[in-house]
DNA sequence: CCCTGATTCGC
DNA sequence: GCGAATCAGG
């Protein structure tokens, strides 16, 4: 494809818009980020930022109270492969000052279920534990398709974080908190079938 | 690892 | 002019 003057109007608009390069090659099609990243540039509309002029100044930050207090849960764009789909406990809406982990994390997303334990695998929770000493501890902005979204510690508390290790393919989370995360309902039985 | 934009350079 | 490859950063 090329760049008719209709293509670069969209582009135009779309980088106006601050749509990546790579959001815009898949929107226009038939061209790649790079193409996207090299018009752009022969266009000569590369930074989006005002004509500061030539002085690199750090403007002092200006930061508004924002009287909303409710962060959008990780909203992935749109299309999610029906993957994860544990269907959102009701946002409860407790006031927050409990002493102990918080059963409910955020809103939406496929948060898992509680480490509350009744008949998992003393293995499994064993492993749960080592991994969650190489966890890599990522928040919320973090996660991505790929990283394990099982939550550590106390949501209320700067003391939380997301495990973030390699997902198993398709699933929410790393293998060891899938383990946990989905039980059969009986721990184990035999499985002849298959 | 995923992603971002920036640059280079052969075509 | 174009954009893949590469670079630099998060």
């Amino acid at each position: 494809m090329s760049w008719t003057d209709d293509r670069v109007e969209m582009l135009k608009t779309m980088w106006g818009e601050g749509k990546s390069a790579s959001q815009i090659a898949k929107e226009l099609g038939g061209v790649t980020r790079n193409a996207v990243i090299g018009k752009v540039h022969r266009l000569g509309l590369s930074n989006r930022a005002a004509p500061a002029k030539t002085a690199k100044e750090k403007p002092a930050v200006k930061e508004a109270a924002k009287p909303k207090a409710a962060p959008k849960p990780a909203a992935e764009p749109a299309e999610e492969p029906a993957a994860a789909a544990s269907p959102a406990s009701k946002a409860a809406e407790k006031p927050v000052s409990l002493p102990a982990r918080k059963p409910i994390i955020t809103a939406g997303q496929p948060l898992p279920p509680q480490p509350s334990n009744s008949e998992i695998s003393a293995e499994a929770l064993a492993t749960v534990a080592e991994v969650e000493k190489k966890a890599k501890k990522l928040v919320l902005m973090e996660l991505t398709e790929r990283t394990c979204k099982w939550p550590i510690g106390d949501p209320a508390t700067d003391d939380f974080w997301f495990c973030g290790l390699g997902v198993q393919t398709g699933k929410p989370y790393c293998e060891a908190h899938n383990a946990v995360a989905f039980q059969p309902m009986s721990a184990r039985r035999d499985r002849r079938a298959r």
